[in-house]
DNA sequence: TTCATTTGACCAGC
DNA sequence: GCTGGTCAAATGAA
């Protein structure tokens, strides 16, 4: 079925673009005389991550292109802020494979001068009356490898963040089944997870660092378990680049699913 | 009604 | 002329 043509502008009225433009902006310094010019002399860095949409600060998606060569279009992202507190910071996002769950490479242009309060991810808010400012997200590979181990692995970019950010209180470990051509990670019919069913964090050497009993979300999709850090030196244990399995004698689900981590503090 | 997202158009760098 | 970044009208969701 063909789409009835949508009307778009033709020519763009005697206001020329930059010096404010469409937002009414006044030029930051240095100032952009276009903004539609490609600078290359922008402040730009590259991450990867498996959580390009959650890094603490609140987007809006602006724009989308499907780019040469690429595989998966990318993004366009800019401050909320932008307009209120003439922030300047936007970022592009970029699937690079098919994985499960996928790795994005996000370029961020320009620093946040917005000094906007850090956004806690999703599952830090729902559900859990531990105060949600200040959290963050450590993300975990997965291996796709069936059988009785979850591969997890610290990686680079939530090293930074959680090193960045007040010492973490708790650890919740959230085991999330996302492979849509499978049915729920945990359905009634089975059994939740002893919590013999650990990391092999050094965490776990810890006494006062037991887990809670785990336990499921509505929608049965996401498996909990905190560990209570208060009496545990996380710096002195945790490195990037760890490396962690789920010990569980049997795997009573297919471990195609992802894994997070949660710093909740 | 308001606000965020979608998506084709527009523009400039290369 | 091609490509990528941004704009802004249309659209959808809350």
């Amino acid at each position: 079925m063909a789409s009835p043509p949508r009307l778009k502008r033709k020519q763009q009225p005697s206001q020329p673009y930059g010096q404010g433009g469409a937002f009414g902006l006044s030029p930051l310094e240095p100032a952009p005389r276009d903004s539609r010019k490609r600078r290359k002399d922008k402040h730009t860095w590259i991450k990867h991550t498996l959580t390009p949409y959650f890094d603490g600060h609140l987007w809006r998606k602006y724009g989308q292109k499907v780019i040469k060569d690429a595989p998966y279009p990318r993004l366009y992202f800019r401050c909320s802020y932008r307009e209120d507190r003439r922030c300047l910071a936007s970022k592009l996002v970029q699937q690079v494979n098919h994985d499960d769950p996928p790795l994005y490479e996000v370029t961020y242009t320009y620093e946040h001068t917005c000094n906007a309060a850090p956004v806690p991810a999703p599952d830090v808010e729902a559900g859990d009356d531990r105060p949600a400012s200040g959290g963050l997200v450590l993300s975990f590979g997965s291996s796709s490898d069936a059988g009785s181990h979850h591969d997890t692995r610290v990686q680079k970019q939530e090293w930074q963040q959680y090193h960045q950010s007040p010492s973490p209180r708790f650890l919740t470990m959230n085991l999330e089944y996302s492979n849509s051509s499978h049915q729920h990670a945990f359905p009634s019919s089975v059994p939740p997870p002893t919590t013999s069913w650990s990391p092999s964090f050094p965490i776990v050497e810890s006494p006062s660092a037991s887990p809670t009993t785990p336990w499921t979300d509505d929608d049965d999709d996401i498996l909990t378990w905190d560990w209570d850090l208060s009496a545990y030196d996380l710096d002195e244990h945790l490195q990037l680049g760890d490396h962690s399995q789920f010990s569980g004698s049997s795997f009573p689900w297919k471990s195609d699913g992802s894994a997070l981590a949660n710093l909740g503090i």
